[in-house]
DNA sequence: CGATCTTTGTGCACGTGTTCACAAAGGCAT
DNA sequence: ATGCCTTTGTGAACACGTGCACAAAGATCG
């Protein structure tokens, strides 16, 4: 009886899902939106359609958080926000150092979302002098060679670098070597780590040449269809342009998931 | 033998995986720069380590391409250069309307990646009339309404939303009627659109907050260790620098995925 | 020209994530 | 109280993605 425990319960214990932590953000947001509008419980129904995602899905994903629901009734909002923000670590703060205030780095300073769910930019920093002493969003930029004394006084463990790709290992050693071992990296650049660092990634251009990918198979499936039934339902009127009108008409086919859209995954 | 063809051939054809089709703008990156180099051939395990993957997975993931390698000397960097952009769609241009130049639509507006794959800013658009007629990046910022003019006109069949959440779904569906049948969303909502338009989603917050939960993760398993074995391994060797120490220690275990890092997946 | 060595391409097993479908649980009305 | 109605929580089947391990293919060298 003493061995009655499982060995190995699940998936490490009480470990939640990778993809379900990718979407606990998700619930947040809409909870918090009904939240604001003291709405106070919601069926899995309701807040998976705000969340975009299958109502039974959200329902597992609470599962693994605990029985949070009553059967019959849905969801208290406020109880949930509390605990997924609990599950989440937004219950404390995390200070965040960006590093590389070019035209991304200043966007991200004042992106209002930060502050919002626990996070506060701790400190601004680049490489170029001129620019150090300059204010940015209402923080001063200082010099990235004061990186490993920001890290240790402020209790950094987040880092965001929006450098160049050139310059993007050289920061993530130096942010590592610090302390810091969490990052999210905007350079277009594969990041080496060691064990235990986590990276995720951000890149705008393999975002955009993923949907050229669909496009083009959308574009594809459009002219072979026409090829196969020539003059069907749209006959020949949006003779025009000819790009915009063929594009909507492949749209409408809804080939791809089961929702509209598709999840955007990415190694980091 | 007109309907000869295969009605739906198994995997839609010669369908390519999500999560391959993820991986292909990785791979071409790396591939680019060994191009630069001079590089004339790779092997499956130098061109996985430099786009930091399985080599396995990379083999698999070309092998939904064709078989383009040569067995005992690996794949001739040109010649794959050329085919995964042209499975992805980077043959031909792809004219880019850009909705929203605040701080964040300026960013993307001046970011270089932009240009070296086939995408080309067709049009930055603003609803604010103190913006339109300014000059970002060289480029023109024109008021809204115009929005249709352009898409048509330019044959825009990809769309940037980089506008305030509010704003958000009411540009998505001006640009999904205009004839736009890919949207990148920087905004933090939940895009709704007709079947066929695929979203995808780059949200700052949600990334945040995942590192979030590993981080959280990571600093209650190292404190359960340090309460389970006191002063075991580590001893009280490196009593300098309390932050990094502990953080690297926990990392060591490797409780994540295979590699260091983890994947960053985002439902749009 | 055959042996050997390298590297690809892939069958197979495994793990993770998704979806269905339904029993159990609780509220609510009578 | 009792029964009905709603909604959760989850077992089980399924789909997808990953990684191992190895046979087949080709280059290279003696």
């Amino acid at each position: 009886m003493a061995t009655g425990r499982p060995p190995r319960p699940a998936t490490r214990g009480r470990g939640i899902p990778e993809a379900t932590v990718a979407r606990l953000p998700l619930y947040l947001r809409a909870l918090t939106a009904l939240s604001e509008r003291s709405v106070p419980t919601v069926s899995s129904e309701e807040l998976a359609g705000a969340a975009g995602v299958n109502s039974a899905k959200l329902r597992k994903d609470f599962s693994y958080l605990g029985s949070y629901g009553t059967r019959g009734v849905g969801y208290d909002v406020e109880y949930l926000v509390y605990q997924i923000s609990r599950e989440l670590g937004l219950t404390q703060d995390w200070p965040v150092v960006i590093v590389g205030i070019g035209n991304l780095g200043a966007a991200l300073a004042n992106y209002g979302g930060f502050a919002s769910r626990g996070f506060r930019v701790a400190a601004l920093m680049d490489a170029d002098p001129s620019l150090t002493g300059r204010s940015v969003a209402g923080i001063e930029v200082r010099h990235i060679d004061e990186l490993e004394t920001v890290v240790e006084d402020s209790g950094v463990s987040i880092g965001v670098i929006a450098t160049p790709a050139g310059a993007a290992q050289q920061v993530c050693d130096r942010l590592v070597a610090a302390g810091v071992s969490s990052i999210l990296n905007f350079a277009p650049t594969v990041l080496s780590v060691p064990d235990g660092v986590d990276v995720r990634k951000v890149d705008l251009s393999i975002e955009l040449q993923i949907l050229a990918f669909h496009e083009q198979r959308k574009a594809a499936e459009e002219l072979s269809r026409e090829v196969a039934a020539p003059a069907a339902g749209e006959a020949a009127a949006p003779a025009a342009p000819p790009a915009a009108a063929p594009a909507a008409a492949a749209a409408r086919r809804g080939d791809r998931g089961p929702d509209g859209d598709i999840p955007a995954v990415m190694p980091a």
